[in-house]
DNA sequence: TTGACATATTCCGATATAGGCATATAATCT
DNA sequence: AGATTATATGCCTATATCGGAATATGTCAA
């Protein structure tokens, strides 16, 4: 077995470096698929076959406009990001209060004698 | 060419659902490698080798305890992700405010009728 | 020292991925 | 309709990854 599919969640789909930078270009707000070719250098197919990747997994929405097909961010998917690390945060903060209390308590104790 | 190499990165390393179990079961505290074993249903050379990848990129500590060796978070290398949230974030909120400013103007243009 | 326990490593096969190139689809223009 | 532009897809190969089983390394106990 390899990897779990890139297109099932969100972490995956923004562990390749090219789609970072993809995501990156892209909050300056809208682009055509063309604009991130030039932006970026990177093949025309590559684009789009990443852009495919982000826009299954939600992270980017698409327009069309003529013939070009106009890319912008889907903010609200990074989300899960936000939970996760959240996660973290508060398990480090309590981590972190707990060592405080600890030492207030060594220090009570230290003052006493 | 295959994905960028798991230990490269921190995005990389945290893509695989399984490391990002391993991660949350050591948000308790430090543990032995035989503990997440059992806490997850994963091989001891799964876990093993998971551990390898986070300690690589710096997501955990080992620490030798006798013949037990101890793993525990190391949350600042959760920073790049922060970072990386934190781009979007202030470009989604710049946006929001643009948004503001235009709604605005419009509804003072709108008084001036 | 021998044996039991804890963890790491190696070898293997299956699979998914990324990129390149060519090509298909789609829309616009003349 | 035919040509041109814009984007998506398909096929192919090389490679990295995951998991499994066996085994190596390391540590303690009797």
């Amino acid at each position: 077995m390899a990897r779990t599919s890139t297109t099932s969640d969100v972490f995956n789909a923004v562990a390749e470096g090219r789609r970072r930078e993809i995501l990156d270009t892209l909050i300056a707000g809208e682009k055509a698929v063309g604009t991130i070719v030039g932006d970026l250098s990177l093949s025309q197919p590559q684009v789009s076959k990443h852009l495919r990747v982000l826009s299954e997994v939600g992270l980017v929405r698409c327009r069309a406009e003529g013939r070009r097909r106009l890319y912008s961010l889907e903010p609200a998917r990074l989300q899960p990001f936000h939970d996760w690390l959240a996660k973290y945060e508060q398990a480090l903060d309590e981590r972190l209060d707990r060592m405080d209390d600890y030492l207030t308590d060594l220090q009570r104790k230290g003052e006493q004698q």
